[in-house]
DNA sequence: TGCCAGGCCCTCTTTAGGGCCTT
């Protein structure tokens, strides 16, 4: 079953490496054509939330205080990502808080990541910006509420991934799109994407 | 003291620099 478990972060900054730590996660299941099911917490980082982050996700430290603790939800999320391939919207920051996360508590990812923000670069390359709201807007995809927050940004992304498959199926008349060519055409140059696309037509043969 | 992300991508590039994108 071609299933992705789609996730989106609200944390404290950029980089775990400098003491950041998530505020809020979101998993969005999409199976074939649609959102199928969907897990979303706030959680207690232990850490201050800068100001200017809580004006810009809406999370305050007052929302957060009572939340369940890092270890609980991050475990709560990964059970329900199961073994799926994930998905991210700039999926290099995604990835670096949950491995991060994951490593507190003793587990480990054994999925790809597959990042839509590098397919849409390939797919889309006319647009003025790749930010997910412009990509919402462009692609006239369903409005899922406040960005900035998990849930919303999770299934926006989910949207967008969807987009991205019938965009694919479309372009080079395929039958489907599965996780190896969306990983292919993310991982190639530019210009190099109807290449991926040959090569893996041919090893379907 | 002062600074502090990092992966990807483009180009006036490749012995580099800077913009984009996530919070």
């Amino acid at each position: 079953m071609n299933t992705y478990a789609v996730i989106d972060f609200e944390t404290t900054g950029l980089s775990p490496g400098h003491g950041a730590r998530p505020t809020e996660i979101a998993v969005v299941l999409v199976r074939r054509d649609r959102i199928v099911k969907s897990y979303q917490s706030l959680m207690n980082p232990g850490v201050h939330i800068p100001h200017e982050i809580q004006s810009l996700t809406g999370i305050t430290n007052q929302m957060v205080r009572k939340a369940p603790d890092v270890a609980t939800v991050m475990s709560a999320a990964a059970e329900f990502a199961g073994d799926h391939p994930l998905v991210a919207d700039n999926a290099s920051f995604d990835r670096k808080f949950w491995d991060a996360e994951l490593q507190r508590i003793r587990r480990r990812r054994h999925q790809a990541f597959v990042c839509s923000l590098l397919l849409s670069r390939r797919l889309f390359p006319q647009f003025p910006n790749h930010k997910l709201q412009t990509l919402v807007r462009s692609l006239r995809l369903p409005d899922t509420g406040r960005n900035h927050r998990a849930l919303a940004d999770a299934e926006a992304t989910a949207h967008l991934l969807l987009r991205l498959q019938q965009e694919l199926v479309r372009r080079f008349r395929l039958p489907s799109v599965d996780c190896r060519l969306l990983l292919s055409i993310q991982r190639a140059c530019r210009g190099q994407m109807e290449a991926c696309v040959r090569n893996h037509k041919g090893s379907r043969k």
